[in-house]
DNA sequence: ACCTGAACACCGTTCAAGT
DNA sequence: ACCTGAACACCGTTCAAGT
């Protein structure tokens, strides 16, 4: 039912992730918990789809041109793609903080990914390319995502008064520290769409389909 | 006590993240729940507690040079601390999951984190760029280390048997996908390092301190 | 002073009994 | 045929009562 998607949604959005049971959910919705397993084989189940309820939020607004317009198109698209993952990811974070548990395997993230490796594809990446490229930059935005948090971690104090002896790179640092989530996020796409860049430039000593010898 | 924590990482390594119940620890310990109360302050104290004795082994085996030597120094130090963090927590990846619930903030991740920024500051990197640099790795890190799990998991078919009219791009790229989190892992801090070493090589259109135009 | 059985308030899940 | 109160087996946490 979709009217138990929004609800529990709401309750994700309103009391983070801890309060999506099937005691509260039902409560809401003033029925019982049995009453529930006649729609949801399990709390996973359930918990599966509030997951790709937020990623059919990702079929909107693709965003178009966020950023400084001077660069290859493939590195906008891939750009966009992941902004927007971790956008609206971000609209829900009690929801993201779910993906642990759930990989995102429903119908409206089969759609994501297939209009993702679409755009890669059409984007003149090769086809293990674009596979890798997608895999990887999705797996990315998911992992920032999941680290998303209703309160915002206090860990300023953590640096400002640190012991300069046992720390001294730590402390010299603690201006700078600690970096947001978003910032880390932000930093880290750019690098490696750098990184794409130089890849898709000259294949250099990595080649495309065995960058790491591990 | 240390007893209590080398039993619930073995808890952890032998039977998952959810097997580590404050019922199920104490009955390993021939205890009670009460007991351990009077050693943790909570179960999440446990838990922070358990994830630090993880990052504990991250003193050992700075893991030399495991790839190709062609680079520049700071390069190899990138990926070797990020490797090596990777490594150790898929040592364990019960204890993985867990950094959802506590961020890792105990006292050997304290100095595991002085002794990569000491890394940083002595390979080069300017003060911003290093505390942005490990900030950025640290979190690339936890977040594929979170989805590290046990299960290997089933994807293989989920695109084997795919709607060809319905995704085509994902059709095509069928025999390409799943990418495992391993390979995502590798090849995304490799593009990460590349897209580094053009930032210093030089600064370009995005300044290191201000990567993200958002 | 230290320990712990038993309780409290939760949780996911099931099923017999109601309509 | 559909629904659900109440139970079962868990969970984290606390505290009175024991030693």
């Amino acid at each position: 039912m979709d009217r138990i998607l929004a609800v529990a949604l709401q309750l994700l959005d309103e009391h983070g992730a801890e309060a999506l049971t099937m005691r509260r959910l039902a409560e809401a919705l003033s029925s019982g918990t049995a009453t529930l397993y006649r729609h949801f084989a399990s709390r996973e189940d359930l918990v599966a789809q509030v997951v790709d309820q937020v990623f059919a939020e990702m079929r909107d607004e693709p965003s178009g041109e966020l950023l400084g317009g001077g660069e290859l198109r493939w590195q906008n698209a891939c750009r966009d793609m992941a902004h927007h993952m971790f956008v609206v990811l971000g609209r829900h974070p009690g929801a993201a903080r779910l993906l642990i548990d759930v990989p995102p395997t429903g119908p409206n993230a089969m759609n994501q990914r297939e209009r993702s490796l679409a755009i890669l594809l059409a984007s003149g990446f090769e086809p293990r390319m674009a596979a890798r490229t997608y895999a990887t930059l999705a797996r990315y935005v998911l992992g920032f995502a999941m680290q998303l948090t209703s309160a915002p971690g206090e860990e300023q104090h953590l640096f400002a008064g640190l012991d300069a002896a046992r720390f001294p790179a730590t402390h010299a640092l603690a201006s700078a520290l600690p970096v947001s989530l978003e910032e880390e996020f932000f930093f880290g796409l750019e690098l490696m769409l750098k990184g794409l860049g130089a890849l898709r430039a000259r294949p250099g000593p990595s080649p495309p389909d065995d960058p790491s010898p591990l």
